[in-house]
Order: structure tokens, then C-alpha cells, then sequence
DNA sequence: GGATTTGTTTCCACC
DNA sequence: AAACAAATCC
């Protein structure tokens, strides 16, 4: 029997095939298995593959799932639709193009060309980029579009007007409306389009919601709690007819509210569907105890959550690791020295261990040591393969081909490689496709005589833009793989990468042949099926033509990407990219103040709650050994950042760490002998100690860093009198190491430190 | 028009 | 520190 091998709790949610449901399930609670036997059973039970609609996190998920779930039920299953949001709805969208006045060939932006689009709207606009920081207005607008806000909504609204205006920047809304505006003159679609579109598409053509409605009728969704509006729109209103939907999350697993994503979408699921069945998975099958309950001792100081005992059978195994170490050097060292301690004592590989972190820049001092000491690794954030520069460069073609009105794709290769075509002519251009109103291509193509040009530059346009149509003739003539590699050789890129001076250029060479690989997996892979919605035949989609792969590596993200598979490499990751994957030994790097809680979440409960969360989401990636580092010293943007442990170290009793940690605070412990409560910061915490504290007396502020002397007796609002045992640093650096009456020995920074003199 | 130098920005996570 | 944009020179 298919559903013998799941626990109770596991079956029952399987069961549950009808209806509303919302299945909590906490980490490493075999949450996949769980949905992978449910999507089995629903075919099992008589379902049509074809009306399941599984909405993943990751592609690379819901290839791992289907392939899994055909080997449970046999072939059909491969037609179930399955995949990420993004993916899912950029297929809808392409079929359904035209009602929404797109070409099916449309192109899809990723941040960097947003960032550019808002940039050349701000200069035209005659606005200070500084005030109109790009990086900001995408998120404004990215995050309008994620509650479905459309530009003239975005100006009727008052609230946002107001807060706009309170920011001096009172033209968001111009910004966003043009925004669009040149958007869709590009024949282009941001990641917040495919669902903002979804949602147009459903919400005004009546027909096709109910296409859908009738093609979905069971509908999973995994990962819910970090759906956005417009997804969970997008899923109420597909689900409206069948109402078959289960829904799959962690409320305690929630770490994307910073691209929209609503944590009251799962907290609320059952006052939308007051008959949903809940049901909780919480025994942990991946951890040891001691692992699990540490991360349970974390998430417990959070207060909006669902109440749940995550727990485990698993022995009690190894406790957490600690090291503290005096610089992100030393850090890396440790973590190196650790894992090939564990390879040689232990039945380890290199690809049982991750680093996780919280910033992509961490990585590079990780891996300078990964490289010195020969240690296969693998960064999966960071700069992705598909954002490699010469990766987008023939991306950028391949768009233009496809589609000639993407102008950012233009003016990427207009002259690259060089072909003199300069500032000045590419100006030229561009004033009259805005006075003509079409693209820049056309422009070239069909107006290139309304400018002055010399000779040379004229010729040099045409050629560029006739190769260009030439290739836009055959796009859907001949397979991806063909053209691709037609246009990877008449653009000369590699030829003028042979001929740069660029040390890297081997790395590049590869980086094109790995593209190229990439275009004909594409070509071999499967063709995905479709239903004909007549005659209710089965299709093959055959066309495995350029613009869809360009369209789907748009929407792919490094952990997607196909590690070859026997890949025996240490994973190097920022925690969000880790989330859903699990390894043997973990180590969570970085887990310092200011970094590990960011520093832009301090002063901010729900933002705190948050990266408590993602440090929960790390510490229970870990099957068998959790190791948490921290280092004093870290170079940081360019300039060396002093910060203290991260205090989430201290939402774990200490007795789930080892000695390295136990050792450390025993030293602290001994010099502060006064100070006996064994929890070494609930000075932080409890607040009826520090509101018993005597009131502050007299003393004279300090502003001049440098008046602070070794024995000097000072005064500290929080901390009371204390003496200086040491100084280091200078200027608005130094720190001071105080004994202070009662509460024992502290290492500030003086600069906020507000110290008296007495 | 193109190369080189100088100045400026980014420093949180991602589809 | 490094990536990016602008300014300057040839």
C-alpha cells in the first residue's frame, strides 16, 4: 500500500485529498515526502495528472519530486504541472499573451535591467539619483506590485502618496507608471509582472479563470508561508471553484517578508477556509536531539507563531561546536581545519558539510581558504552562472533576437563587441525612438536616415542590426541549440574575449561552453506535455526554440542549476538559499552583532523575529553536527568592523554547546565573580535588574575617544562604575575593556558606549 | 569614438 | 574592497 511507509500524522494529511488543508509541518519533518506521497495518492485515487496544479520553491525541487513520483505511480505523472511560482505562471502567461497584448515571445527582466529601465527614467525625469536611489525605487515598486497596486492605485492611494511626500521623493508613482510604461514597450515582464499579469489575466477574462479553474482543480502549495499577495490572490481564486487546495509551510520557517511575503497568509488560512483540516507534522526525522531542541530553544523567543513541539527520536548526538575567533581569517581556518578533522576521523565527504551564512560577501574570505587549502567547494549564492558578464552578454543577444523591442538587451551588445558606435550616435538613437515611439531596433532598422551619422557609425548600425533580423527570421525555424550557437559565433564574442588581456578569460571560455551545454540539455530534455483542451489528446510541446530557453534561464536560480551530479564539494551558501536542503554538518558562519541580526533589523521587533527565524531555518539544516563560529575582527566594505557575538548565541542554553563555548564563558564567568546568575546575558534581557540599578550619578561625557586611560573610573548609564583594564583601537574605534561593579567585566565600543569620566 | 583615470556607490537576503 | 559610473584625455 503506497502511504504504509508514512508515519500517522503523515498519512492522514495524505488522506485528506478533498477540501482545504493546511499542513504545518515543522522542519525536518518530511515535509517533501509527505507532499510527494500526496500527489501520488491523488493520482492513485483516479486523479488526472493534468488537474494537479504543484506550486514549488524551488525548480529544482519539482524536478527532484515528479521524477520521484513517477517512480510511485508510474509514468502519467509527469504531466502534473509543477514548479515555482515564477515558472508556473511565465508558461500561462506566454500561451495567454495576447489577451494581455504581449507577444508570447516576451522578454523577462531580472533586477539588474529593472535597476537600469528606473535609472534612465530618474536621469530623464532630472532627478537626483541619489534621493531616487534605484535600489530603492525598485524595491517600492516591486513591493506595490506584490500587493497587486498598480500605478494610477499606487497614486489614488493616500497612504503611499503621504509616505512618499514625508520622503521628499513625491515622484515614485511617476516613476513606477513609466516605469511600466517603458516596460511594455520593451516587451518585457519584471518578476513581479508574471504574477501581477496572472492576476490581470484571471481578474479580467472570465473564460480563462474558468480554463484554469476546470485545468486545476487540485491545487498544493508548498513553502506557504512566504507567499506574497498577488500568490496567494493567484491561489484563492484559482481554487475558488474546486476549493481542493492544501497548502504546505512553517510559519517558523518564514524568511522572505522583505520581497512581500506575508506570514498571515498561513497564520490566517483558516479564517479564509473555516473548514480547512490542519494537520501538524513535528516529529523531526533529520536532527539529533540535541540539535533539534537547541533550534526549538531559539524559535521559542519568538512571539507570533503557530504552537507546536517540533521533537525527534534521533539520539541526543554530538553537541554544538563553538569557535571565536579573532578574524574572519581565523574563522575561515577553523571551519577548514574542522572539516578536514571530520573527513579523517569520521565517515564524512566533502559533500556532507555547508557554510552558511548571512551575506553573499562572507563567502570570499571562505573561500581564499578553500582554495589555499584545496578543498573542493561550490558557492552556490553570489554571483550566479547566469550572471556571469559574459554569460549576459549572449543572453542579451539571444533576447534581442528573440525579442527586437528589448532595449535594454540593445544597448547591452549595440556595441559589444566594439563596433565604434559610441555615446553620441546611440544618443541620437534613442531621442528618436522616443519621438517615434518604438524601440531602438526599429528605430535603427527603419529610421536610421532621420539622423546624422558619419558614414562609418550608419554602416556599422545596419550591419549589426540585419545580423540581428537575420537571426530573428529563423528564431522559430531552428531548434535553440542551432541558433544559439549561429549567433555565439557571428557575434564575436569569443573571439574578442581571446583577444583581452583578461587573466580570467579560461574561466570565461568555459563559462560560454557550459551555456552552450546548458542550450542543448535544453534541446535533448524531455518535451513537457500539454492537454488539448478540445479534444483532450495529450501534446508535446516541441518547441524547443530559443525564445523559451531564454525565457526559462531568466527564472532560474543557482540551486536549480544541475550539479554534476557526483560533485563531491563543500556547499557554500547565504542561509535563504539554504532553505529546504539539509546536510550532515553545518556550520553557520558570521554570527556576529550587526551581522547575524543585520544591522538594518536592530530596533525592529518584527524585522529581529525574522532573522531569528533564518537563524532557525540554518541551525536545523543539520543532520548531524551543528558548528557556530563568530570573529572580532571583520573586514567589511572596505573597512575593518569590530562586533560582539550575535545574540541569538544566548537564546541557546548553554548546555547545548560544547566545551569551546562552555570554556569561553567559564573565563568571562571567573573575572566576574560579582555577578552570579549563571545565564551570561540576562543582563540584556531582564529588565527588572537594570530598572533596580541605582540612578545615574554625576560625571563628566566624554566626545574625544583618545581621553581614555587604562585604571581610569567611569561610568556607564546601563552598567554602573567601573574601572578600564584595557584599551585597544583608537579613535572612534576603540574599545574598552570595563569591570564594572556588579556586573563584572565588558568589552565596549566607546563610541556608543556614553562612558562618564568619574 | 574609445581607453584610461578618477570618483562614487554599495555594503541583506531572491524569483 | 570592489564594482560601477562619470570624466578626462588621446
Amino acid at each position: 500500500m503506497l502511504l504504509e511507509d508514512l508515519n500517522p500524522e503523515q498519512r492522514l494529511a495524505c488522506e485528506s485529498v478533498e477540501g482545504p488543508n493546511l499542513i504545518i509541518a515543522g522542519a525536518g519533518s518530511g515535509k517533501t515526502r509527505t507532499l510527494t506521497y500526496r500527489i501520488a495518492y491523488l493520482i492513485q485515487q483516479g486523479v488526472n495528472p493534468h488537474n494537479i496544479l504543484a506550486l514549488t520553491f524551488t525548480n529544482k525541487a519539482a524536478n527532484e519530486m515528479r521524477e520521484r513520483i513517477v517512480d510511485l505511480v508510474g509514468d502519467n505523472a509527469k504531466y502534473i504541472f509543477m514548479g515555482t511560482f515564477h515558472s508556473i505562471f511565465s508558461k500561462i502567461l506566454r500561451i495567454e499573451a495576447e489577451r494581455l497584448g504581449y507577444l508570447n515571445s516576451f522578454t523577462i527582466y531580472d533586477t539588474e535591467n529593472s535597476k537600469s529601465v528606473i535609472r534612465a527614467i530618474v536621469k530623464d525625469f532630472n532627478l537626483d539619483d541619489k534621493l531616487y536611489n534605484k535600489s530603492y525605487l525598485l524595491n517600492r515598486i516591486s513591493a506595490a506590485k506584490s500587493s497587486l497596486i498598480s500605478p494610477q492605485a499606487y497614486m489614488d492611494n493616500e497612504q503611499l502618496m503621504m509616505e512618499d511626500r514625508a520622503n521628499s521623493r513625491p515622484y515614485i508613482a511617476k516613476i513606477y507608471q513609466e516605469y511600466n510604461h517603458r516596460l511594455r514597450r520593451n516587451m518585457a515582464m519584471d518578476f513581479d509582472d508574471l504574477l501581477f499579469n496572472m492576476n490581470v489575466l484571471l481578474r479580467d477574462h472570465n473564460d480563462l479563470l474558468l480554463k484554469y479553474q476546470e485545468r486545476f482543480k487540485y491545487i498544493l502549495v508548498d513553502e506557504y508561508q512566504d507567499t506574497n499577495f498577488a500568490q496567494y490572490y493567484i491561489v484563492k481564486k484559482l481554487s475558488a471553484r474546486y476549493r481542493n487546495i492544501c497548502v504546505v509551510g512553517d510559519d517558523a520557517q518564514s524568511i522572505y517578508a522583505f520581497r512581500g511575503a506575508d506570514i498571515r497568509n498561513i497564520l490566517d488560512f483558516q479564517k479564509d477556509y473555516p473548514d480547512a483540516k490542519l494537520f501538524k507534522l513535528e516529529q523531526n526525522y533529520r536532527s539529533t536531539s540535541n540539535i533539534v531542541n537547541a533550534a526549538n530553544s531559539v524559535i521559542s523567543r519568538n512571539s507570533k507563531k503557530i504552537e507546536k513541539k517540533v521533537w525527534t527520536n534521533n539520539g541526543e548526538g554530538r553537541k554544538i561546536n563553538f569557535c571565536k575567533s579573532d578574524s574572519d581569517k581565523d574563522e575561515a581556518k577553523w571551519i577548514c581545519n574542522t572539516i578536514r578533522d571530520r573527513i579523517r576521523e569520521e565517515d564524512a565527504d566533502y559533500k556532507d558539510f555547508a557554510i552558511l551564512y548571512r551575506t553573499n560577501q562572507q563567502s570570499r574570505v571562505l573561500e581564499e581558504n578553500f582554495r589555499f587549502l584545496n578543498i573542493p567547494y561550490r558557492i552556490f549564492s553570489g554571483i550566479s552562472f547566469y550572471g556571469r558578464k559574459e554569460i549576459k552578454d549572449i543572453l542579451a543577444y539571444f533576447s534581442l533576437v528573440v525579442n527586437n523591442s528589448d532595449d535594454e538587451a540593445f544597448l547591452r551588445v549595440i556595441n559589444y563587441p566594439a563596433r565604434s558606435i559610441g555615446d553620441t550616435s546611440i544618443n541620437k538613437l534613442k531621442i528618436l525612438a522616443n519621438e517615434e515611439n518604438v524601440s531602438l531596433f526599429h528605430t535603427a532598422l527603419n529610421h536610421i536616415d532621420k539622423i546624422q551619422l558619419t558614414p562609418r557609425t550608419k554602416q556599422s548600425i545596419i550591419d549589426f542590426v540585419t545580423m540581428i533580423q537575420a537571426f530573428t527570421i529563423e528564431k522559430d525555424k531552428i531548434d535553440a541549440y542551432e541558433l544559439g550557437v549561429k549567433i555565439i559565433a557571428k557575434s564575436n564574442i569569443v573571439t574578442t574575449l581571446k583577444n583581452e588581456a583578461d587573466p580570467a578569460v579560461e574561466d570565461k571560455l568555459d563559462n560560454i561552453d557550459e551555456l552552450i551545454s546548458a542550450i542543448q540539455a535544453f534541446v535533448e530534455s524531455e518535451d513537457e506535455m500539454i492537454l488539448d483542451e478540445q479534444t483532450g489528446e495529450e501534446i508535446a510541446l516541441r518547441n524547443k526554440t530559443l525564445d523559451i530557453f531564454v525565457q526559462q534561464t531568466s527564472l532560474l536560480s543557482e540551486t536549480d542549476r544541475g550539479d554534476k551530479n557526483d560533485d563531491n564539494t563543500v556547499s557554500l551558501m547565504t542561509i535563504h538559499s539554504a532553505k529546504g536542503l539539509e546536510f550532515s554538518y553545518v556550520f553557520v558562519a558570521g554570527m556576529e552583532e550587526n551581522l547575524f541580526p543585520s544591522a538594518m533589523c536592530i530596533g525592529s521587533q518584527v524585522e529581529m523575529e525574522e532573522e531569528r527565524r533564518l537563524f532557525y531555518v540554518a541551525m536545523t539544516r543539520a543532520k548531524k553536527e551543528l558548528a557556530l563560529s563568530c570573529a572580532q575582527m571583520r573586514f567589511r566594505n572596505g573597512s575593518i568592523a569590530y562586533n560582539e557575538e550575535s545574540r541569538f548565541l544566548a537564546d541557546i542554553d548553554k548546555d547545548y554547546f560544547n566545551e569551546n563555548y562552555n570554556n569561553l564563558k567559564e573565563k568571562t564567568k571567573l573575572k566576574t565573580p560579582s555577578f552570579s546568575n549563571s545565564d551570561f546575558v540576562s543582563v540584556n534581557r531582564n529588565l527588572k535588574k537594570i530598572d533596580t540599578l541605582p540612578k545615574p550619578i554625576g560625571g563628566t561625557p566624554v566626545t574625544d575617544m583618545n581621553a581614555f586611560e587604562e585604571g581610569m573610573e567611569v561610568y556607564h548609564d546601563k552598567f554602573g562604575k567601573g574601572k578600564i583594564l584595557a584599551l585597544e583601537g583608537k579613535g572612534d574605534d576603540t574599545k574598552a575593556e570595563v569591570n564594572f561593579v556588579g556586573f563584572g567585566i565588558k568589552k565596549l565600543v566607546l563610541r556608543f558606549a556614553k562612558l562618564k569620566l568619574m
